[in-house]
DNA sequence: ACTGGCTCCTGAGGGC
DNA sequence: TGCCCTCAGGAGCCAG
């Protein structure tokens, strides 16, 4: 379940149950993932003590003393904090038992997501080096998402996914940022003016904020901090809903494929 | 350098 | 009930 918003309220969750805890075992029972899960990682992991949950476009960094467990939830993973005893259900591929008498477990029912270590610089690693700005970050705006979208013909909605751009936004805030900046996700990227663009990287900010407040406000709600977060928690405008009337104007919201992803948008109020 | 299309995988839901 | 199709919150890889 996983946007920005979602992973963060994860991170949240799990930091407090995890800080100062130590990996005591590893259990891989499917390690087949986006990434396979290599030889090295259970006696790798196994010992380490956590320092810090941070977090990186969608990416989970569990800092250790001696390197850096990262994570990617993929399309359906999920990480929670769990008894040890807990039985494994279908999913659950991999267990990482803390000092605690916890463990940290992590399931995925179409395996996209992935698990690594890494002893040197996470953000340095393949996978993380090309990605784009954090979209709450300063180094995200207006100026930014133009210069981005120069000479690009890709549709906007499709730009704004893409990781190298700007990290975390993915299909359902997408739809949603478009549909408060009022700007058709079909839009050539290149013909946004510049104000258009300060004003989505705007609905971006406040879309994806808004999302972390409601997944946060969600958890606390959740005693064992056991993190389903969710996209219930927010209010979606036009996400999903194909054929329901636009919030604003009442018009029919409509779906549409925009590089194989369903894409939300009302024809009305969205240029 | 871009662009669009395909791919990994399982599960849910709709139509017949 | 079962079967077949489509779709699902991600993102890397490929050919053109």
């Amino acid at each position: 379940m996983p946007e920005l918003p979602e992973v963060e309220t994860v991170r949240a969750g799990i930091e407090p149950l995890l800080l100062g805890r130590t990996f005591v075992a590893v259990t891989v029972r499917n390690g087949r993932l986006r990434q396979p899960v290599t030889a090295g990682f259970t006696p790798a992991v196994t010992g380490q003590t956590i320092l810090a949950v941070a977090r990186r476009a969608k990416y989970l960094l569990i800092g250790c003393r001696q390197g850096t467990l990262v994570v990617h939830l993929g399309m359906s993973g999920v990480l929670r904090v769990v008894p040890a005893a807990t039985p494994p259900l279908r999913h659950d591929h991999i267990d990482l038992l803390l000092d605690d008498g916890q463990m940290l477990r992590y399931s995925d029912p179409r395996r996209f997501g992935l698990l690594l270590w890494t002893d040197s610089d996470p953000l340095q690693h393949p996978l993380l080096a090309g990605l784009g700005p954090e979209p709450l970050s300063t180094l995200f705006d207006g100026a930014v998402l133009h210069a981005a979208a120069h000479r690009r013909r890709v549709a906007i909605k499709a730009l704004l996914m893409d990781q190298r751009i700007v990290v975390g936004v993915g299909n359902i805030y997408a739809s949603e940022a478009l549909f408060l900046a009022r700007i058709a996700p079909e839009r050539p990227a290149a013909t946004l003016s510049q104000a258009q663009c300060r004003r989505l990287a705007e609905a971006v900010k406040k879309t994806l904020t808004a999302a972390i407040v409601a997944g946060g406000t969600t958890l606390r709600d959740f005693h064992n901090a056991a993190g389903e977060p969710g996209y219930f928690a927010i209010e979606l405008k036009v996400y999903g809903r194909a054929g329901e009337g636009c919030p604003r104007c009442r018009t029919a919201i409509e779906q549409r494929r925009i590089g194989q992803r369903s894409s939300y948008f009302c024809p009305h109020c969205q240029h």
